[in-house]
DNA sequence: ATGCATGCAAATTGTTTGCACTTCA
DNA sequence: TGAAGTGCAAACAATTTGCATGCAT
């Protein structure tokens, strides 16, 4: 496990300080199949940093966020989760009801990107969206107790 | 200045009870142009009853988020805001650099609804989405001070 | 009348900050 | 060496919650 060389190289020439504790948080985000959380962040450093605190977790991935290296996305859990923008873009749906999520291609929101530009001369960022509604068990679910009214609102 | 009947027969018709608090915060909502934070809508309403206290806001804003009344959006503020979703759909672009915003139509995301439904049966509710970028102005003097490498780090 | 809704105050929680100390460049 | 970076603990701020009381239905 190591940091992306990319990033490492983008912050060295940029003037920032290569400290171990950067170099971690890089390895761990890297290393991640998924978008991770401030708190699983530090958790996997301090099992190879113990000492290492959560606002340098914090600082380093404001730093981050503000070079555009790695996206912030509200998954709808209360805390933003990260993710490296190096890697293959894409984004995520989300299930309203059972808060199920599967990724998507970025694809799909190119012409959105396209006519955004053209219209207003607005360059969209489009770094990582959550998009919520009902996936297709929820909605078919949803469907048939709808006639029953039942769920929705447990206390009613 | 009333609250919006449609929704107040919603409510009704959900078994909710109609409350002097609940009926001023749907009418200041209603009344206003714009997306309103939860503390925004609590000085309004305070000018009417001084004493609502701000815990019955974020319950009833919840509640109408709930039955998808209102829609909720981040614009980057480190808080939330809402609007009815009565009112004709839009959108808005949000400048990450001078933090501007303005609205665009919601035809521009038919297109994708339309495909995320397709191809993965699933319902987008794009209520109200805030999109990240750079404005045309914002974009132009990047341009310009990229070259001399000024802005973007005040501390470096 | 009865249980949902509110006010109040305290708790929660993710995130930020001030400051003294450390360390990379 | 000296400014940038870190650890620590305290501060913050938006939002939530427990509980006693109040009021729609």
């Amino acid at each position: 496990m190591t940091a992306h060389p990319t990033i490492v190289e983008s912050l060295r020439q940029e003037g920032y300080r290569l400290t171990p504790q950067r170099m971690m948080i890089l390895a761990i985000i890297d290393d991640s199949m998924s978008h991770m959380s401030a708190e699983e962040i530090h958790q996997k450093v301090r099992e190879h940093y113990p000492f290492v605190n959560i606002s340098t977790i914090y600082r380093t991935l404001n730093l981050l966020k503000k070079l555009r290296l790695i996206s912030e996305t509200d998954m709808g859990e209360g805390y933003v989760r990260y993710e490296l923008l190096e890697r293959k873009r894409h984004h995520h749906l989300v299930c309203r009801q059972c808060g199920g999520s599967f990724a998507f291609e970025h694809e799909l929101l190119k012409p959105l990107q396209l006519r955004l530009l053209k219209k207003y001369g607005f360059t969209a960022d489009l770094d990582h969206f959550a998009i919520f509604g009902l996936c297709q068990r929820c909605r078919s679910a949803q469907g048939n107790a709808d006639a029953k009214k039942e769920e929705q609102h447990g206390g009613h």
